[in-house]
RNA sequence: GGGCGAUUAGCUCAGCUGGUUUAGAGCGUCUGCCUUACAAGCAGAGGGUCUGCGGUUCGAAUCCGUAAUCGCCCACCA
């Protein structure tokens, strides 16, 4: 086997068994009698490609699905795609805008028929780019959030939210984008720190010489000033009690109100009122009806009703109205000034806030039995703190503007009546039926009727994912709705918590009356090295299908993994990946060695036998310790056991000691209990590493035609030896003691030596220190030989006679040091004893191991007293 | 403005209800080695007053208070 070559290679591999898997349909899930386990993908956008934040999470949910497939479960992960509504529109309109194609040049039928095609061609891709990273979805089932069930299914759930009462259209000020003209939910909205400037604007009284100062960022929303707000308290201001002032430049008067809304403190104390262009404005106006202009146009350029500056841009009208302003002596000052602005998360326009008929679901009941559910642990957030943001959010919760001003994505089921009104209808002939019976008129046709033009937020079709993939809107009795749901775990990024999950769980709660997951594993954010958030635009992120390339999937899965605690950003760096490629390596030549053995059927070396019994012990332990983990999701400190065992462990002690002598066979017994080992590590580390795992497990022994290490299953652990654990350990110390004095006395490995020891308890393990040490005998000894090196293990001395090679000076020096470090250790322990309050307080097997301490401590000591007294006499 | 979280070795992080021989791991660093599985490797070594200050306690990285720094979330001061 020793023709394997010494460096492993993945592209030989993965896409081979990646194709074996497909063919044999191992993905492929039906209910049956096990236990399910469910994970949906969090949806990418259709059109998307893999970018590092995927490569995260897919990791995580392909190792739990894999994990629990070889645990027995019947283990389900569903995947798909989102139609992301606005940023695929966006997407196609600019490509059509290259193509010289305006979008409102084509029909709404054309438009679409230009979007499907676009995700014929582009959709999809990010689903095959997962196959490379080995992730085993089951693909039959792959849905996107604009297929026939999905699609039916938001409809659905429209309807009956409308007729519950819970969906309501109303004029409102919502988030407006003036890039992708429509509406946005709260939380499509970014705001982030720009600095800016404060402008502070002179507004002549009417009929006075006077004039206020008004402190503004958006000088030119004055065009849409319908009044000047101060604090009834401000005393500066009680003169203009009643009064008007003009609005500079555009002339018109506007009245003084006077609120406790503004703050005398901020700025001049003075607010302008613009009621169509600023929430709170919009509020004020209300209050005190005021008239509300709206001055800009859906794109952001200024509207007729502006009255100067029509058709320019609303940036470039802030620097042109300053300048004039600016020439009429009516501006006071400019400061700076840092505020936040709102961006659209999807399009990073200037959002705008814009009066105007939208959509909206009312929350508050939907929100209620999610939240307990939250809290009562009902369903877990791992980590816990995200419990926190959950709660608040939901506490506090507003009502979801629902609708988009799109074409592509679900179009609301709303049809309008000829004489005003509406009716909402899964379908156009119930929409008939429903507004023949609303006016009274029979004679109506579908003709009269006008479809409502907005489409459905993308989040109201993905809130439903873990029920509408398994058709539980529509068909709620079916077998695999009732299977599959509720789905196990989530696992997602905490920067949708708001967008996605806790819709998901009020959807759960509302439509089917039960939780649509156990548990939400929340993954941190990839960073890059210097902790900056990966992004195209820094192009610092590294694209993850070089990577797979460059290291192999499993490589990266391994590196990704071991920085990837849950809820803590990661810092990516290739050196992870380069480790995760070693250990691929390391595991290759594992398996170089131990097929390349000769095996014959002679007795089991005695230290070949201790090493199986130890590493059986080493591997429950293990195996114990990893189910712990996984159970936690510290998913990382899991992989991270295993890495250790197959390398400190196995390799390294296991390997070395039953490794035959070169060119000698190896006896049946050991080759047996070795090629058990080696499948079971596979199998621990076949939910990490899904294609060398598979390569190598197939070599490992004849394999039937679509066997596959994937089903191959991980048993309960059995209760390890610890003692046999705790002995090896000794033992690693003793050898490395040993292989310290070769160093040093520059004595090769081939040299046998004699062990000496003193005040040992346990041989027990002798036979592996002899093949591990190159030692020719153990000899227990009383006193120690002066010509001797030595070292101290526990309790036990070992020394190794060298006849002229010993310093004594050097021994001595040594020992000295030993024997500070224990007087020192000695004298704390023995201060902690001798404190009554402690003896009194602490419990008693505290106090036990504290005697203990000083027990061991003081037999140290004597055995190193009695060695310089040995040496210097 | 409110809240949440963090701060432990050069880097990334464990350290769960205070008591595991005077704080652990991985990576990196340094020193030897091309030893017949693996130099993508082997054998070793060094490295921390647990962010500062105060408190509780017999005992604090761990609990409390406080300050600083960083990060995130929420919020209608123009």
């Amino acid at each position: 086997m020793n023709e394997l070559a010494t460096k492993y290679n993945p592209q030989d591999v993965e896409d081979k068994w990646y194709a074996y898997w497909m063919e044999h349909d191992l993905f492929h899930s039906v209910p049956d009698d096990r236990e399910p386990y469910t994970i949906v993908i969090p949806p990418p956008n259709v059109t998307g490609v893999l970018h590092m934040g995927h490569m995260l999470n897919n990791t995580i949910q392909d190792i739990l699905v894999r994990r629990a497939r070889m645990t027995g479960k019947n283990a389900c992960w569903v995947p798909g795609t989102d139609h992301a509504a606005i940023s695929t529109e966006a997407k196609v309109v600019a490509k059509l805008a290259a193509e010289g194609i305006e979008k409102h040049s084509l029909s709404r039928e054309d438009f679409l028929r230009h979007a499907w095609d676009w995700t014929d061609k582009y959709g999809g891709i990010i689903l095959k780019q997962l196959r490379k990273l080995g992730a085993s979805c089951d693909w039959a089932r792959t849905a996107f959030t604009m297929d026939e069930t999905r699609s039916k299914s938001v409809i659905r759930v429209f309807c009956d939210l409308y007729e519950k009462g819970l969906i309501y259209r109303g004029v409102r000020m919502v988030n407006w984008d003036p890039q992708a003209l429509t509406a946005l939910s709260d939380e499509e909205v970014i705001y982030k720190e720009e600095q800016s400037k404060l402008y502070h604007l002179r507004y002549k009284v009417e009929g006075d010489d006077r004039y206020i100062v008004v402190a503004t960022t958006r000088p030119e929303t004055i065009l849409g000033d319908t009044a000047v707000c101060v604090n009834p308290d401000d005393e500066r201001y009680s003169w203009l009690k009643g009064k008007k002032v003009i609005v500079p430049l555009v002339g018109r008067a506007v009245p003084i109100i006077m609120d406790s809304y503004v703050e005398m403190e901020f700025g001049t104390g003075c607010l302008k009122v613009t009621p169509a262009h600023d929430v709170n404005d919009y509020m004020l106006g209300d209050k005190y009806n005021l008239p509300s202009i709206d001055i800009f146009n859906d794109n952001g350029t200024i509207s007729e009703a502006g009255g100067m500056y029509v058709g320019m841009d609303r940036f470039d009208v802030r620097r042109k109205i300053m300048e004039d302003l600016e020439a009429a002596g009516l501006v006071e000052k400019v400061e700076d000034y840092v505020n936040k602005v709102g961006h659209s998360e999807r399009t990073d326009a200037v959002i705008e806030p814009k009066l105007s008929m939208q959509w909206f679901v009312k929350m508050e009941s939907l929100a209620k039995p999610a939240l307990k559910a939250v809290e009562d642990d009902d369903i877990a957030f791992v980590p816990a703190k995200f419990k926190n943001t959950y709660r608040h959010w939901m506490s506090n919760i507003k009502d979801w503007c629902i609708s988009r001003q799109l074409w592509w994505g679900h179009r609301i089921p709303a049809y309008h009546l000829p004489g005003g009104g509406y009716v909402v209808a899964e379908s156009d002939e119930e929409a008939l039926v429903k507004a023949i019976e609303k006016t009274g008129n029979s004679a109506l046709s579908l003709d009269d009727l006008q479809r409502d033009p907005d489409c459905l937020d993308t989040w109201f079709s993905s809130w439903l994912w873990p029920i509408s993939l398994f058709n539980g809107i529509l068909d709620p009795g079916n077998e695999e709705f009732r299977y599959y749901y509720p789905t196990s775990d989530l696992v997602t990024g905490p920067d949708i918590i708001f967008f996605w999950v806790a819709r998901m769980i009020m959807a759960g709660y509302e439509f089917v009356g039960d939780k649509p997951f156990g548990n939400v594993y929340f993954t941190g954010i990839v960073r890059d090295k210097i902790g900056r958030k990966m992004s195209k635009s820094l192009g610092n992120s590294p694209d993850p299908l070089d990577l797979i390339e460059k290291f192999g999937a499993d490589g990266v899965r391994m590196g990704i993994m071991l920085a990837a605690p849950a809820g803590h950003d990661i810092m990516y760096d290739d050196s992870l990946c380069e480790q995760g490629r070693n250990f691929c390596n390391k595991i290759w030549n594992s398996f170089r060695l131990i097929k390349g053995w000769e095996v014959a059927d002679a007795a089991q070396p005695e230290s070949s036998r201790l090493a199986v019994e130890w590493f059986d012990a080493r591997l429950n332990a293990t195996m114990a310790e990893m189910a712990d983990l996984m159970g936690k999701f510290r998913i990382s400190e899991a992989l991270m056991a295993l890495y250790r065992l197959f390398w400190d462990e196995f390799s390294s002690w296991y390997l070395e000691v039953v490794k035959p002598a070169y060119g000698q066979p190896v006896d049946k017994t050991t080759y047996n209990e070795t090629i058990r080992f080696f499948d079971m590590l596979l199998r621990l580390l076949h939910p990490f590493m899904p294609f060398i795992t598979e390569e190598l497990w197939q070599h490992l022994a004849e394999r039937k035609e679509g066997e596959s290490i994937m089903y191959a299953q991980l048993p309960e652990p059995n209760e390890a030896d610890a003692r046999l654990i705790s002995d090896f350990e000794h033992l690693k110390e003793v050898v490395a003691g040993i292989r310290t004095v070769r160093k040093q006395k520059q004595i090769p490995q081939r040299d046998a030596l004699e062990l000496n020891v003193q005040s040992r308890h346990d041989s027990r393990l002798d036979p592996v220190i002899v093949k591990m040490g190159n030692i020719s005998s153990i000899v227990v000894v009383e006193e120690k030989n002066p010509a001797a090196a030595a070292f101290i293990v526990g309790k036990a001395e070992y020394s190794i006679p060298l006849a002229d090679k010993v310093n004594v000076e050097e021994e001595v020096a040594k020992l000295n040091k030993d024997l500070d470090y224990y007087t020192r250790f000695l004298a704390g322990v023995e201060k902690k004893l001798s404190n009554e309050k402690f003896v009194a307080n602490a419990p008693e097997a505290v106090v036990a191991v504290e005697r203990k301490k000083k027990a061991d401590a003081e037999e140290k000591l004597a055995t190193i007293r009695a060695s310089l007294a040995a040496l210097t006499k």
